[in-house]
DNA sequence: GTGGACGTTCCAGCGCAGGGGAAGGTCAAG
DNA sequence: CTTGACCTTCCCCTGCGCTGGAACGTCCAC
């Protein structure tokens, strides 16, 4: 399988591949006698992995660190399990910092609406903020 | 006020304050005799304006926009209105999306957490994402 | 033998908001 | 007279996940 094909078939680019390859989430594949990568399918279920872990909101480093455990003929499950309650702490905290900021966001817009404009005070720029 | 003072006074670096200028965020000061930046007290007034913008999320660019209306000596509050409304667009958008995302890393983590690790199937990395 | 679609490498840049550090000038105190 | 704390400009680096482009090689059909 060339790269343009895998680059298809994994609904990625070439570009992303030789990355991937380069960030060592993908391992350099064979070359076929004039230079060219010749993959196996098994590249095209790891980047389904990949893809998966992204869709997860993983990086690639964490995928990569899962990739390596596996890589190392050991189950990544311990370390998935460790990561995905990471990052559940993670996206909850990033949640409440959004609305915390919503909530004062919202305050602002509030009294922009409400406010009148001709009590601007030029030397705080604007009152709104 | 020399750079470091003003640094001090609004509690950012002296590399901050060059790069805001640069930025066209703060405005080239005078330079004393010997070359240093010679800041009035106004400058504080309008780092302490960026401060608060950045507080409620806007970016760089935006607070230049904002800035920029003031220092064209028309009122921003406008301006700063209907930002603050798509801002507040974007925190909803940026919220819901989180909030997915961490159904989704919560029903991964449920089935890590319930599921039998010895049933892990290698060519799929991790049958947990 | 030529065109075009592939492939290869390497280098650069994006956007964001600065930070690091070099090489040098300036000023006050000891 | 020197030390140390400031200041100046300059350019590069960070993290993240790619993306663009140049310059070149290769293969297949026509």
């Amino acid at each position: 399988m060339r790269i343009g094909e895998l680059a298809v078939a994994s609904g990625t680019t070439t570009k992303t591949l030789r990355f991937y390859e380069e960030a060592g989430l993908l391992p350099a594949p064979e070359r076929t006698a004039n230079g060219y990568r010749d993959y196996t399918p098994a590249a095209l279920a790891r980047l389904d992995f990949v893809r998966r872990g992204r869709t997860a909101g993983l990086t690639l480093a964490q995928i990569r660190e899962i990739l390596d455990i596996r890589d190392a003929g050991v189950a990544p499950c311990q370390h998935v399990h460790a990561l995905l309650e990471a990052h559940l702490g993670d996206l909850d905290r990033q949640i409440a910092d959004l609305q915390a900021l919503r909530h004062t966001v919202a305050h602002l817009h509030h009294s922009a609406t409400t406010s009148d404009p001709t009590k601007c005070d030029t030397t705080t720029v604007c009152r709104y903020l």
